[in-house]
DNA sequence: GATGTAAATATGTCCTAACAATCTATTGAC
DNA sequence: GTCAATAGATTGTTAGGACATATTTACATC
C-alpha cells in the first residue's frame, strides 16, 4: 500500500525543510488523508521524490517518531500508528493549553508577596545568595467554574511585576515577555483530596478528589525560574501524554 | 570554564558511537565530575577531541537535551543543567519501576478472564473482528503495603497466558517475553477519591486519595496491545517527569 | 514438508563538507 | 559616554555518500 504522500517543500521559507515535513505528515495524519496502519514510502524514495537529503528526511521521521505518530522498525518500514494520539504532554502553562482549547481562562489574585525565599524553595530554585523571589497564590477559572488554585515562586532577577498583572496575562506569558526561555521543567503529579480551605475556592465539597502538580521550570541559561504547586479538580482536569520507548 | 570532559570510545564495541557519548555524559553529570551550569567545549572540538563527526556528536547532545540534562543556546553553548534532574518517565511498567527500585513488588490476582471485549476496549484497542482479550484485575503491593489496583484487557493474538502466570511476573515481562516490542503509549493521569470496593483492598479508608492512570500500549507494528485502568495510593505513589521544550 | 540459505528491502550508523543564524564582545563613530 | 556596526564563536540546517544490520521473501536442499 503505497502512501501517496503529497508534501509541498517551500525552500525560500524560513521553516526548516525538516520542519515542513513534520507539519506536512502531521497534516495528513490529521486530515485522514494518510490512515492509521499505511506503511510510508522507505526514506530513500520519499527523500528523492520532494528533493530532500535523506538527513533531512530521516530528521523529520524522527522527531515524528518520537512525538507518537510514526513507528519505525528496521528492515521493515514505517507505519502511521494506529491510534488516536494525544498531543505531547509539553511545556507549557495551563493558561495556554486552555487558550489553544479556545477556551477563556479568568484569573484571580488570591495572594502576593515579595521578599526572601523560604528554604524549601531556595533549595528548589537553586537562588544564588540575596536573590529574592514573588510568592504568589491565584484562582483560575473557565466560564466562571473554578479550575485549579495555583500557588508559584518566581525569582526577581528575571522580572518584576505587579499583582495586577497576574489578573490579565498567564505566568509563563508575563515570564516569556521579560525575555524568558524556557527549555525544560521537572513535575511530578499526585492527589489529593480538598481540605477545607481549597473546598469553597474550587466550588467543590471538602474531601472531592483534586490532581496534585509539582514544577519546577529551567530556563535556557540552566537558571531555575519557577517552581510552583498547583491543584486541580479532578472532575475537570487530567493530565495526557504519549510515552515513547527511547 | 573548560569541561575536561574525558570518555572512552570503544570502536569495537556493538554500541552505537552516539551512544557510547551519551552514557560517557551521563556517567559524568550524575558522578558530579560535570558539575550543574558547566560548559561544555563546543560540538566541534569535542568531537575532533574524541575523533568522531560533528553529527554523531550532535545527536549524542540532541539526546542528552532531550532528556533534560543539557540546554544549549545557539551562538552561546552547551551547559548542563542546574536541576536535580529526574529520570524521564519511561514507557515502562510498575512492575519493572519497583523492581529497578531495588523493592520487591508482590501481585495478586483478584479476577481473570478471557472472552469478547466490550465496546469501549474494542475501541481503545482497535481489534480486528474475531479478536478476544483477556480481562483480569491485580493487586500490586511493596513490602506487605498494598500500592495499586490494576484492571487491564490484553488482545488475545499476540501472547496467551494463564491466571497463574501473572502472580509471578510482571505483564509487561510476560509480552516482551512474547514478542512484543513496545514502542509508545498514551496515557491520562487522574485522581479520584477511594470507593468502598478499593479502600479495603488498598488498605486505606474510604475517600482517601487515589491516583488514576489509564494506559494504552502500541507496539512495533503499530497494534494497540494493552490498555489498561489503575489507581494507586495517592500517599505512596505519583508520577514524575521531565518535559522538554521542542 | 520442514529447514536452512541467500537475495531484496528497509532502517540504523557514521562520515565529510558547507553555509546559515544567533549571540557576545569588541571596536569605532558620534 | 552612548550607541551602532562588526567580527568571532557556537549551534542550526542541509547535502551526499558509504556501509551495517535487521526482516521478510523466495528459493534450494534435505
Amino acid at each position: 500500500m503505497s502512501s501517496g504522500l503529497n508534501i509541498q517543500i517551500d525552500r525560500s521559507s524560513p521553516v526548516p525543510l525538516y520542519h515542513q515535513i513534520v507539519q506536512g505528515i502531521e497534516t495528513a495524519i490529521h486530515s485522514g488523508s494518510l490512515e492509521p496502519g499505511t506503511r510510508l514510502e522507505n526514506e530513500i524514495d520519499l527523500a528523492q521524490r520532494l528533493n530532500l537529503s535523506r538527513p533531512t528526511m530521516r530528521k523529520a521521521m524522527d522527531e515524528l517518531v518520537r512525538a507518537g505518530l510514526l513507528v519505525r522498525k528496521r528492515g521493515v518500514g514505517t507505519q502511521v500508528v494506529a491510534s488516536q494520539v494525544r498531543r505531547h504532554l509539553e511545556l507549557s502553562s495551563l493558561n495556554d493549553d486552555l487558550e489553544r482549547a479556545g477556551k477563556k481562562p479568568t484569573t484571580k489574585s488570591l495572594s502576593f508577596s515579595h521578599g526572601p525565599a523560604d528554604e524549601r524553595v531556595q533549595a528548589l530554585l537553586q537562588l544564588p545568595p540575596g536573590t529574592e523571589v514573588y510568592h504568589f497564590t491565584r484562582l483560575r477559572s473557565v466560564a466562571g467554574k473554578p479550575l485549579a488554585i495555583m500557588e508559584n515562586w518566581v525569582r526577581d532577577d528575571v522580572v518584576s511585576f505587579e499583582e495586577e498583572t497576574l489578573n490579565e496575562r498567564g505566568l509563563y506569558e508575563i515570564l516569556r515577555t521579560a525575555g524568558v526561555n524556557f527549555r525544560l521543567a521537572n513535575q511530578r503529579i499526585g492527589a489529593m483530596v480538598a481540605n477545607d480551605y481549597q473546598a469553597p475556592l474550587l466550588k467543590v465539597k471538602s474531601g472531592s478528589a483534586l490532581v496534585t502538580m509539582e514544577r519546577t521550570a529551567v530556563d535556557d541559561t540552566g537558571r531555575n525560574v519557577e517552581t510552583g504547586s498547583h491543584v486541580y479538580r479532578a472532575d475537570s482536569y487530567s493530565f495526557e501524554m504519549t510515552l515513547v520507548q527511547r
